[in-house]
DNA sequence: CAGTATCCCTACCGATACTG
DNA sequence: CAGTATCGGTAGGGATACTG
């Protein structure tokens, strides 16, 4: 388990000063929650309940209707799979393309900006999966202390 | 801006094939809600209203006493403060040091987890710092459309 | 098939008051 | 100073019924 170093800002000494300047910048856009902050917007978008799933199943997929979508997510309503959609769509994550038959036929599928979202979020999931075994020894700790 | 290719797995060719299994397996164990997924979790720790800032800010000061903190978010309340500091303790990314004093004094600064987990949100944040403008006119379009 | 509409319930959050 | 306790509001989410 690779270990970063203890000083506050933590990346290859001739980045600090630049990411330091950076840091500061982001922490200020998201101090003033009346603006609208790109952080926090792309966070609150993924950190609903099946946004994530449905990119993650899009992202293996390519292209599902509304319906094998639904399907291949599992206990998610129907509502909410369309709010869900329809967010990720009004953000330009995901692409909705209606087919004028009957019955009715609708395909999903990523955005190249999708796609790129659903790249950090893999980025944050294998960093996520390496401290997992630490952040379930911290809860046993927090627990019983 | 880049563009990702439009393959549906869009990485450096010779690591796609790992990436896609990668990916799978996140896909399934996000799928199942009632197991604990990394991924899920620490979207839902960074998500809730307070703890991206209180992050940024330990990040930015280091160490920083309870009232501190509360006055560098600004307009965070004493309870809800409390209850996020106690879940980042909780799950290993911020330390608390209690000095038996009186007045009591409590110091808290982000382990070196909790500065991981900084590392990932800034990540995170220049990426959605570039997306910003796309977003914005997507968000324009859908209302319109 | 791919959605709306409605109702209800729960989790998160804020304000206020109190305390070791 | 650094917290708890209590209450009440709001947004997210589920079940069910209905529709172009």
């Amino acid at each position: 388990m690779s270990k970063p170093s203890n000083t506050v800002v933590t990346i290859a000494e001739n980045e600090s000063v630049e990411e330091e300047k950076n840091l500061k910048l982001i922490l200020d856009r998201a101090k003033d929650q009346s603006k609208l902050c790109p952080v926090r917007d792309v966070i609150h978008r993924i950190s609903d309940k099946w946004s994530l799933l449905s990119i993650l199943a899009l992202g293996t997929h390519g292209t599902l209707r509304f319906n094998a979508l639904k399907k291949e997510i599992g206990d998610v309503s129907q509502r909410m799979l369309t709010v869900t959609l329809r967010n990720l769509e009004e953000d330009g994550f995901v692409s909705r393309k209606i087919y004028a038959e009957v019955p009715p036929r609708v395909e999903y599928q990523l955005t190249d900006m999708g796609q790129g979202l659903m790249q950090q979020a893999l980025q944050l999931a294998d960093w996520a999966n390496t401290q997992l075994p630490a952040i379930i020894s911290s809860r046993k700790k927090f627990k019983k202390g």
